[in-house]
DNA sequence: GCTAGAATATAGCATATGCTATATCAAGCA
DNA sequence: TGCTTGATATAGCATATGCTATATTCTAGC
């Protein structure tokens, strides 16, 4: 046998240290969880983007989504293609993009989550540009049970 | 010209609605910002578990690493080159991995702000076991301006 | 209708992060 | 000492997200 004699000394140890490593499969499981959502949260931003950009000016251009997004418009137009095959938006050759009933759904719901984290920063008191600057990173990792919290927080802070 | 000339007419009517979209390069420099702390965020992780480790048991191994970040040691084995390129970590063949000054400084910050995340989390109301899994990926992308309210609520909620 | 300029499409490349399969090394035990 | 076994190293592949360069298409204005 190799070291790996080691790990149930170690487990031990901790346990009487009073736990300060988490569970090993519990863990891994958090860690599993952000790469999922790192992998789902530009589709998200995406799709919000071009909702915001329709709703604001009746059409989604991909150099408006490039700029936007601060990336090139190649790029914008490979994530485009992935996009439409996963059904979210619609595209005709040279044409602007459009959002399917299941992109629309997905826009709105992570246009309300997006609104309630930056209106739960505002709340706790984050100055507005950081507010703002943080949500775009925090919205997508903040689960269903905390984002009720959030939500629930805003509305308390809202009427003392 | 092409259907360039929209866009004025669009931020026109953005600003009489109410200014929805926010500015351009600024919006630009928000996902800027959340894919630079998207590259970071996996060194922050691993430099931050090779600590708690070696903390724990006195030495990271490769397959310690691999089951708590929940990737194959491959994956882990790569990642320690390119930390060990970046002067985090130092390594000698076939065995444990070790971090410089600099990478236990990391280390050290990554712990608090982790720390005082779950504990803002928690002290919000939100419940232990979401507060663990959701700080795993907010911790990346709270700024400091953000991190020190947080730190601030519990500190306020502490000594109620 | 043509043409010029803007927007989109496409090709080709680079980097980062995963994986499996397999070779190499280290350490305990017969 | 040599063998077995666990850990690490390495090769090769896949996918995702960026980029630049360039071809194609659309639209507006003449």
């Amino acid at each position: 046998m190799g070291r790996g004699a080691a790990d149930k000394a170690n487990a031990a140890e901790a346990a009487e240290a009073g736990g300060q490593l988490a569970d090993v499969e519990s863990q891994a499981e958090s860690f599993r969880r952000a790469r999922r959502a790192r992998r789902s949260e530009l589709v998200d931003d995406y799709v919000e983007l071009i909702a915001d950009l329709i709703a604001d000016g009746g059409e989604a251009r991909q150099v408006d989504i490039a700029a936007r997004l601060g990336v090139a418009q190649p790029t914008v137009a490979k994530m485009l293609k992935r996009l439409t095959e996963e059904g979210l938006v619609t595209q005709r050759p040279y044409r602007g993009v459009f959002l399917t009933a299941e992109g629309q759904d997905l826009a709105d719901r992570s246009r309300r989550r997006h609104h309630i984290v930056e209106s739960f920063l505002l709340a706790v008191g984050v100055d507005p540009e950081h507010a703002r600057l943080d949500t775009e990173g925090i919205e997508h990792h903040v689960s269903d049970a905390t984002l009720a919290v959030f939500a629930r927080f805003v509305k308390e802070a809202g009427k003392p």
